[in-house]
DNA sequence: CGGGAAGCCCCTAGGGGCTTCCCGGTGCGCTAGT
């Protein structure tokens, strides 16, 4: 440990006092070198992973970044290069206090350069949180690792506004698309919140995000002028498989059958990831039961377990964790050989961000998919959120009742909760929809109240719930575009790539579908012989404005602003002039 | 949407087959009670 006390261990040491104070107006030139040095000299970089350079420029130039680079190591770096050459501090917010924990190891221990980093969360005694927000305003702080629930507090944002941040990192920038609407909705707050600290410059930072997901992050963060960089998207390292199954048993047995040959042949350690918390018990046990050292994962697991488990995994004491989606995020286990699916994953986005976690060596690694058609409907059910009008009335006719009879406080989920019956997390999607469509706001304590002059009970329950048709329909195009991975015959890879925006001009050959040979059967469709060529912006008579995202032999998928991913027979589409190029 | 458990009837006594009902994922922060 450092002998420095505290109080002199001032304010983050900036690389900057050499010269040319603000590194923003610092030339182009200028910026490179000290990125340059930065990254060898702290971090020990020999050279940059794609990408990783050019967001740091924009960055430190000052421009709204948003990054969609590759897991591992590639995406912080951006932001502990960047934050000390820049002045003032960094608020970076992460979706997990496990990850801001290591995050805030990793620059600890490089201290002495980068600044002082800490996190801010509920764990925390309030005596050090209290301490953390004073050295905020002080300054004696560089990071500062908090969720974005600890936002919805006037006083952190208060506190971080005096600090004058220069930078605003949004880590998993996916998690503002994917769980912004429902489950964790401050990610939607966060745009608003950048705005009341002075709109410091923005870098959200994410490792798998399509179009759409990415512009759905510009929007909801309000990023000026975004400086987009997207690099590394193919992983040709993993080999893409999907084995169908028409009934359960044989599915079940498939699974086992996948993870016993490649644990056989000691192409291990790997991960299952199952739909249900139960799927991912009853394949622990049976993995257990034939010899395989194999642990369930799941979000009701008690945390002294799910730690365990996950210290195991990290150590070579497992040969499989059996998991569902609540484990991955922040698990960096480059030798991981394989991942195996037993349900597909609820959109395209998050099978990719699934089957990443597979061989981040860059040795070969197996993504299998082992397929039900009918396993689709569970995700068809998770899709299906949208509330009932007559719920999202009854919601805000409670919350108008209670100013209409005086009461200030506003109502609070807990008091809903009393009144309606329902769970807190319907009732704060609720009252989220709600306040989208400008019928109730929500104060600093999270109380609802009506907003003055707004729409009434009705009026408002009618737009909330067209508003969250609007996301159930998306929800479910998604879904939909698995099971189109599921069932290609074409290359895997390039319907993977295809689908985040990047074509793939030849198949790949390391998928199921080119070795069998039915990926050569689908000639791509040269440019030149479609109508409607990849990224062409269409509107269609019936779904409105929306852009190509795949061309086959006889359809293409587009994807709609209002309605999602539609795939479209081709013949259709020119016999009944459905859609029309637009610009 | 689909699967599994529970409950029902059936015809004739213990198991088969049907319907009905319920449940299913992700984490933050906070509070109450050990």
């Amino acid at each position: 440990m450092s002998p420095r006390s505290r109080a002199d261990r001032s304010a983050a040491p900036t690389p900057a006092d050499d010269g040319d104070a603000n590194p923003a107006g610092a030339t182009a030139a200028v910026r490179t070198r000290r990125i340059r040095e930065f990254a060898r000299d702290v971090l020990g970089f020999e050279a940059f992973r794609p990408g990783q350079e050019a967001a740091m420029q924009a960055v430190v130039a000052g421009r709204d970044t948003l990054a969609v680079l590759p897991s591992g190591a590639g995406k912080t770096a951006v932001y502990q290069v960047a934050g000390p050459l820049l002045d003032g501090p960094v608020i970076v917010v992460s979706p997990l206090i496990a990850l801001q924990r290591d995050q805030v190891e990793r620059l600890t221990e490089i201290e002495d350069r980068a600044g002082r980093a800490v996190q801010l969360n509920s764990t925390m005694s309030a005596g050090d949180q209290r301490e953390v927000l004073e050295a905020l305003q002080d300054g004696t702080v560089r990071f500062v690792f908090l969720a974005p629930e600890q936002l919805a507090k006037p006083e952190v944002v208060d506190a971080i506004a005096e600090g004058k941040p220069a930078l605003f990192v949004v880590d998993e920038a996916h998690c503002v698309s994917a769980w912004g609407h429902d489950f964790r909705p401050d990610y939607l707050r966060l745009g608003g919140v950048i705005e009341q600290l002075g709109h410091p410059t923005v870098l959200a930072l994410t490792a798998t995000a399509a179009p759409p997901v990415r512009a759905e992050i510009v929007e909801e963060l309000e990023m000026r002028d975004p400086e987009v960089v997207v690099a590394g998207f193919d992983r040709p390292e993993i080999r893409l498989e999907v084995d169908h199954h028409a009934d359960a048993r044989g599915k079940e047995q498939g699974v086992l059958d996948r993870v016993l040959a490649e644990i056989g042949d000691g192409r291990g350690p790997g991960i299952v990831y199952s739909a249900t918390r139960r799927g991912t018990e009853e394949i622990a046990t049976v993995l257990a039961e034939r010899g395989i050292r194999a642990r369930p994962y799941h979000a009701g697991l008690n945390k002294a377990d799910r730690e365990d488990t996950q210290r195991a995994w990290m150590e070579d004491e497992l040969d499989v964790v059996v998991a569902t989606t609540a484990f991955g995020m922040g698990i960096d286990k480059p030798d991981t050989r394989f991942v195996i699916h037993a349900e597909p994953a609820d959109s395209v986005d998050s099978y990719y961000q699934e089957i990443g976690r597979a061989g981040r060596d860059g040795e070969p690694a197996l993504a299998v998919l082992v397929y039900r058609q009918e396993d689709l409907g569970l995700r068809r059910f998770f899709a299906a959120g949208a509330p009932a009008e007559e719920e999202l009335q009854q919601v805000a006719g409670l919350v108008a009742a209670a100013s209409a009879a005086g009461i200030d406080d506003g109502v609070d989920v807990k008091d809903l909760r009393e009144e309606t019956g329902r769970g807190a997390t319907p009732l704060a999607r609720d009252l989220n929809l709600l306040e989208q469509v400008a019928a109730v706001v929500l104060d600093e304590d999270g109380a609802a109240h009506p907003v003055d002059d707004g729409p009434g009970p009705a009026e408002a329950a009618a737009a909330a719930r067209e508003l969250a048709e609007h996301h159930e329909k998306v929800d479910q195009s998604r879904v939909e575009m698995m099971r189109g991975y599921a069932e290609t015959t074409e290359c895997r890879r390039q319907f993977l790539l295809g689908y985040f925006g990047e074509q793939l001009d030849e198949p790949c050959g390391n998928c199921d579908n080119c070795s069998a040979g039915t990926a050569q059967d689908h000639p791509a469709a040269d440019d030149h012989d479609t109508p409607f060529p990849v990224e062409t912006p269409v509107e269609h008579t019936e779904w409105g404005a929306g852009v190509v995202m795949r061309v086959e032999d006889d359809r293409i998928t587009v994807l709609f602003d209002e309605v999602g991913y539609k795939t479209l027979g081709l013949a259709a589409v020119l016999e009944h002039d459905l859609l029309r190029t637009r610009g």
